[in-house]
DNA sequence: TCAATAGTTCATAAATTCAGAACTAATGAA
DNA sequence: TTCATTAGTTCTGAATTTATGAACTATTGA
């Protein structure tokens, strides 16, 4: 299989950065990638946000993530090991990462105190 | 003619904003306004980093900022003064439109440096 | 009333994204 | 070896989004 390809640090855009993060899934899936302890593998992202998430999309999602130059995916076995360039972008890019980061979970924390999203009590 | 639409600030959203500053065009656009010290119309951006900006083009990149919430775009007679919302928007995501121009700016004078989107000497 | 200016809307072609189906590659068991 | 399983990618067509020329609207000034 042909190897993933990863942008070197100089080659990544800021306008690939902000276009990879504007989708929720995408920031979810980073936000879960930088704050694990250990690499994460995609099939724990079959659900995102209480959402159903095909995993031809997943793989799209990644795809993403990895050609923006947030992430980095290495073939571990039969699965995939996925871990975050936020350090390297954050010599390049210093405050990007973390305000965006940051700027979401303001978000979501306003969305569940004004009662939007909230599951529904089954 | 129908009043221009203007999300309110806690309507504004972090995907949103991400989405419209991913595009070149709309960034240099609202690096242009915020750093004006005076309201911009659009036709100021007829020309973008040496590209000609068709005007219906322009017009939907100005459409887009508005709706993020980047700008305040009011019709003064024949023409449109555009002015930026940023001040609203650090108050709902403290550091994040500074931290997104900040990096274009680091990136424009990488690429400067390094000697990309340099003008033919004519 | 007419022409000029500034910008929007419409229509359609081009590009992008989504998701099911088929495929590939690695592993482990028989 | 061969088969089944697991993890993920690629293919393909449908749906959505974007770009832009052409037509249109609104305001001003002559």
């Amino acid at each position: 299989m042909r190897p993933l390809f990863h942008p070197s640090i100089e080659d990544v855009s800021v306008e690939a950065i902000l276009h990879a993060l504007s989708d929720p899934v995408r920031v979810a899936i980073l936000v879960e990638i930088v704050g694990a302890a250990c690499s994460q593998n995609c099939s724990n992202f079959l659900q995102v946000n209480d959402k159903d998430i095909p995993k031809s999309t997943l793989s799209q999602h990644f795809k993403a993530l990895r050609e923006a130059g947030l992430i980095r995916g290495e073939r571990k076995g039969v699965e995939m090991h996925n871990t975050s360039r936020c350090a390297e972008i954050e010599q390049r890019f210093p405050g990007l990462i973390l305000a965006i980061v940051n700027a979401h979970n303001i978000q979501s924390r306003d969305r569940r105190r004004s009662g939007r999203k909230r599951k529904p009590i089954s």
